[in-house]
Parts: structure tokens; sequence; C-alpha cells
DNA sequence: CGCGAACTTGAGGCGTGTCAACCCCTGTGG
DNA sequence: CCACAGGGGTTGACACGCCTCAAGTTCGCG
């Protein structure tokens, strides 16, 4: 595996490297890359963690649970994002990563990740920066699940969604959900049908258009307003 | 600053090293010893990210706020633990952080970690297993707000408050909170008025005693079964 | 073409938020 | 040492947003 040619080294752990340094990881820091079928489990919590994995195409979903059965998805990954990160602490990952479609991922063997950072100080800065960006973005999610109403939830989904698929080159408006309601739904803390009723509302007020996975978002600044306006 | 002799060394950022390691590290990786008075903020969201703080004595809360004035407690951090992780990314902090109590921390440069860390693979490894546990904690609180009932929100805070003082050596049954109904709110996603009610009813259970924030556990077990018994 | 899963929509109940009054501590100044 | 002020905490009554339960519809897929 070739990172030095690889279409998504711009967006990619690499980001940044010389051109000498991307062929100095070709090979090293790739050895496999890895199919994922849609509705198949690329790691489970439990399972002992010895890589990360980079998403080159295809879109998962992360679940975290307890022993009682509670179940929350705590995240979307798509193409350019790392997954298992949560493993490197105890050795065995924490989250379920499922494949919401057909997808492939670069297996990156975690020694070998740390033994190039060490070599290559701007491999380890791009590592270091992936993980504080999960804090970041983990901290952005509590403050949703922590503050903001059921519309406002599913309003601010939706924004962060098109958001990283325009980033892509996707289309921003027209979008085809790969996830259910119910998935939605324990992404943001609130019921399968609360999530129904939200996009509904948001058709009636002529913010998008929604039919089953279909979303056409034709009034972004409505949602963006939907999240300034709340009495504080 | 010498980590070599410091009391916490084993339950600090470089755990596990060799003595040999750890005088190599001493003054410098600590130059500074930093106090921050009760109320006072060691960072703010937006300033310059220059260096990670490691909690030498007392305690924090951060905080994340939009530019709508919406607010969020993110973390109660407390000595032995790391802060400004989050800052690693864009380069500036993403939280405020707040002592809730006169504390000291050491100020690691982020510049001299990064380095060291080059030098040093143990270093560099618990590093990575630092920024890992803080995304797996991010992903439990996530659970907690998406899928707990406020009641339940408030024990597996209490316990987990506990867990942590326990671990530290101090009492596991007698606590004195340093942060007030509201912030606990902020933190679990409800109103002050539903913590103090959570906590009145556990005293009418049997479960603690409560006088303003003196807390006295007196039923953890029956604490704990408070998340397993629920219709999930 | 038909089955089942996913989605939508409605009615009613419950949990948490809201608002307000009161109490308890702490700290400050006379 | 006491009086007082003020913030934090508690408790109650009521409102409302989301959940629950259920029925009906649409769509994807074998």
């Amino acid at each position: 595996m070739r990172c030095s040619t690889c279409s998504l080294r711009e967006s990619c752990l690499p980001v940044g490297l010389t051109d000498e340094e991307l062929e100095h990881i070709d090979h090293r820091l790739v050895t496999v890359l890895r199919k994922v079928a849609h509705g198949e489990a690329l790691f489970s919590a439990g399972d002992r963690f010895d890589a990360v994995f980079e998403i080159w195409t295809g879109f998962f979903k992360t679940v975290v649970a307890t022993s009682q059965g509670r179940q929350q998805v705590t995240g979307f990954p798509m193409g350019g994002e790392l997954m298992g990160l949560d493993g490197i602490d105890t050795g065995r990952y924490s989250v379920d990563a499922v494949a919401l479609e057909d997808s492939q991922v670069c297996v990156i063997p975690f020694e070998v990740l740390e033994t190039l950072g060490r070599e290559i100080p701007m491999l380890q800065k791009q590592f270091h920066r992936i993980m504080s960006r999960e804090i970041v973005k983990a901290h952005s999610v509590m403050l949703q699940l922590g503050s903001m109403h059921a519309e406002e939830r599913v309003a601010a989904f939706l924004l962060n969604l098109t958001e990283r698929l325009r980033a892509r080159g996707f289309s921003a408006s027209s979008v085809v959900l790969r996830m259910s309601r119910e998935e939605i739904g324990s992404y943001l803390g609130v019921k399968l049908e609360t999530v129904s009723r939200a996009f509904s509302k948001f058709q009636a007020s002529g913010l998008l258009f929604v039919r089953q996975r279909h979303v056409e978002i034709t009034d972004p600044v409505g949602l963006q307003h939907l999240l300034y306006d709340v009495t504080v």
C-alpha cells in the first residue's frame, strides 16, 4: 500500500509530509487494505487492539454499550477519518465499529505508527492533532446532548453531516442518509419518532424535502437559525 | 521541577518510566509550577495553545460555550489528570479551565513533550494512552447524556466521583462537593433543581445523607443498582 | 409480487423544566 | 459577637416537550 500516490493523502493522517517522508512510509504505515461489508463490524468492543483504521471509502457508525444492554451511537465516521483510537488506552477497543455501507479501510498497525512517529515529527504531530480533534468533537456532542432541544439537535446533526460531505466534494444539499432514524436518535439522545417528527416539521417549514433517507436541504441558513433563535 | 521525586509520579504522565528516564526529563518536561486561585481560569477558549497541564493539587471544571451563550460543563478534572489536550488540533484551547479550589498545575510545554516523546518511547506511549482515555471517557459521558434518566445520571456522577477520589486515597463515602448544583446539572444535561431533587430522593431512599455540599454515601451498592434496574 | 423492515403520524401520559417562595449557610461589617 | 446581606440550595405547583404505544404507510428486497 502506497500513501504517496493515494488520492486521500491530503485529508488523511500523513497530511503535510514531504514527498520523501511519504515514500518512507509507503508499504510500511499501511500494509493491508481491508474491506468491510455493509452491516459488518470492523472491530467490536473488547477485541484486542493492535491497529487504527483510516477510512478510505465508505461510512461507519461507532456504538458504545453497557453490560445492561444500554446502547449509544457515538459517531458516524466517514472517508478520511481515523477509527480505533479508543483502544490505545486499555489495549482493547471500547466501541463497536459497524459499516453502514460497503467500505474499505487502511489498516495501520499501532506499533508501526508510534515508531514512524518517532522518525517523522510531522507524522507524530498530525497524529496528535487527530486525537485532539476527536476530543474536541466529543465536547461538541456533549454540548448538543446536554443543552439542546430535540429539533435543534436534529438541525445541528444535518448541518454537521452536510458540512462534512461538502468538505469531501459531495453535494451539501442533496443527501442520502446512510443511517436509520433509530441510529440518528441514539446519537442525538432522542427517540426515533422524535427524529422523524423533526424532519417532517422542517419540511413543513420549507427548510428541506425529506422522503425516507433522501434529504434535500433547500434552506441551510434557515436550519442554522434554528440553533441561534433560542431562549438561552 | 523534578518528576523523579514527585509524589504523583505513579499516577501522572511519566508513569512506567525507568529511573534513568525520569532523571532525563527532570527540569525539562516541567519547567514551571503554576498556582491557580479558586475561581480563576487556567486557560480560556480561544487562548493560544502552547502547553498541557498536569494537575498536581486541586480541582477544576472545563466548560465549552457557543457564540450564542450556550454553555456545557464537559468535565471535572482533578489531581493526576491532564488538561489542555483539546488545544493541540487548532493551536487554540477550545474550553475554559476554571479552578474550583486553589490549585497547582505542572506546565508542560507541548513542543517539549513531543520532543521527549520521540526520545523516550514509553513517554510517548503514556501520552497516547492518556489521550485515548480522554476519548473513552467522552464516550461514556455521551452514553449518560444520551440514554440515562435524570436520577441515573446523578447516581452515575456520584459513583464516578467517589471512585476517582477513592483511587487517590480519599474517602469514597464522605465527600465534599467542589461544584455547585448548577455545575453538576450542566455537566449532566439537567437543571439544578433536578439535581437537588435527585439528592433529596436518594436521601429519602436511605442511600446517602446530603447537606449542602457534604455528601455521605451510606449505600453505594444501592446507588449502583439504580443504574441496573432500568427498563431498557 | 408480496413480505418485512423502516418510517410516519396521532393520542395520551410522564418526566423534567419553569417559576416562585423559602431556607440555610457563609462571610462581612458594625 | 451579633445582625444582616446575598448566594446557593430545597421544595412545591404547574406547564410542556418528549416518550410511549399503536395504527397505518412506504419502500427495498427476495
